[in-house]
DNA sequence: TCTTTTAAGTCAGTCTTGTTGACTTTCCAA
DNA sequence: TTGGAAAGTCAACAAGACTGACTTAAAAGA
C-alpha cells in the first residue's frame, strides 16, 4: 500500500496537522503517563521529585550525587531537599567513597526499594496496558520518534541506562 | 518476518526491561519536547501554563473558561492568573456570551496568535525533526501508543480536538 | 608543601504553578 | 422569584524549580 522507500516516500505525516496531534498526543499522555505514581506519591506526602530520585537511584545503584544532578537536569540545592528527606525517612543511604572522600554514594534501603518497586510497577502496568493494546511494531515506532526528540544530553543518559543490568 | 497475529504473538516486547525503557523514554523526551518554548517563554517572562492556554484558545477558539479549565486539568484559581496575565498583555480576549452571558469566550487576538505561532513552530521543528528521523511507520506506532497511555478523560479531549479545523 | 579545584552540602530568597476554602457577582431557568 | 451554575476574586499555602553566596572536605596540581 504505502510506498516507505527513502526516497519517493509519502511525506503526509509531516504535515503541520500531523505534528498538531503528535504534540497534544504528548501532552496528554504524560498525565496519564504520571496519574499513577503521583496518587501513591500524594498518600505520603511525596512529589514527583522523590519517584525520580528514587528510580535513578535505583538504575544507577551506588550513583554519585553529581551524576544524578546531571541525569535529572536539575540544580544541586533543587536535588538536596528531596535528597535529605529521601535519607531522614530512611529510604536512601549515602556512602562516602572510597577512592575519593569527597563523593556521596546512593543506594536505596529496603524501604526504599520497596517504594520504588511500588511506584514503578504502578506506571509499567499502565505502560504494559498500552504496549499490549498498541502492538509490537507500535511500541517499535513509539520508542524511535521519543529517542528522537530528546535533547543531547538526555540522549546520553538514556542510551546509558539503556542496556545496563537490572 | 515477525509474526504479529493475535494469537501467537512474542510477547517479549512487554517484559519489565521493556516498559523501564519506554518510561525512561517517556521522560527525556518530554524533556526535548517542552524545552524549546520554554526558552522563548522565559525570555518574556511566562510559563508553561501560559503557552498552554494560548495553545488551547488557538485550537478551540471561543471556548469558555470551564471549558478550557476541564482540558488543561486544573483549578479554576489557577487558570484564572495565568489567564488574567495574557488578558491584561493583551494577548486573549475574553468575551461575554450572546446566548448566556455567564460565559466568557475566548480568543486570541493578533498579537497572541503571533505568540501562539511562535511557540508552535518552536515545538513543530523539533517534532517535525523527531517525525522524520523516525519515519511513517514509527510516528503511526509513536501515537497509537500514547494514545493508549491517556486516561479516559484526556482521550475524549484529544479526541474531540483531533479532527477540528485548522 | 601550598594552592587551586572539585564535590557536597547549606542558607536565604525568589518564582511559577499548582492546591483549598470562602466569598461575590451575574444571570439563566425552573 | 429564587435556586443554582458560571465566572471571578481574595487569601493562604506547598512543591519544586531557580539564583547567589558560602562552608567544608578532600583531591589534584604547581
Amino acid at each position: 500500500m504505502a510506498d516507505t522507500g527513502s526516497t519517493g516516500e509519502n511525506l503526509l505525516f509531516l504535515t503541520d496537522e500531523q505534528l498538531r496531534k503528535g504534540i497534544e498526543a504528548m501532552f496528554f499522555a504524560y498525565r496519564g503517563f504520571t496519574a499513577d505514581p503521583d496518587r501513591i506519591l500524594a498518600e505520603m506526602s511525596y512529589g514527583r521529585a522523590h519517584h525520580r530520585a528514587l528510580h535513578f537511584i535505583n538504575r544507577a545503584r551506588g550513583t554519585t550525587v553529581n551524576n544524578l544532578l546531571s541525569v535529572l537536569g536539575v540544580t544541586k540545592q533543587s536535588l538536596n531537599r528531596v535528597l535529605r528527606t529521601l535519607i531522614e525517612d530512611g529510604l536512601v543511604e549515602s556512602r562516602v567513597g572510597s577512592r575519593d572522600r569527597r563523593e556521596r554514594h546512593l543506594y536505596l534501603t529496603r524501604k526504599g526499594a520497596e517504594l520504588e518497586r511500588q511506584l514503578s510497577e504502578a506506571q509499567r502496568a499502565r505502560m504494559r496496558a498500552a504496549y499490549r493494546a498498541a502492538g509490537p511494531e507500535a511500541v517499535a515506532g513509539f520508542r524511535r520518534v521519543l529517542e528522537a526528540m530528546m535533547d543531547e544530553p538526555s540522549r546520553q543518559h538514556y542510551q546509558a541506562l539503556k542496556d545496563s543490568k537490572p
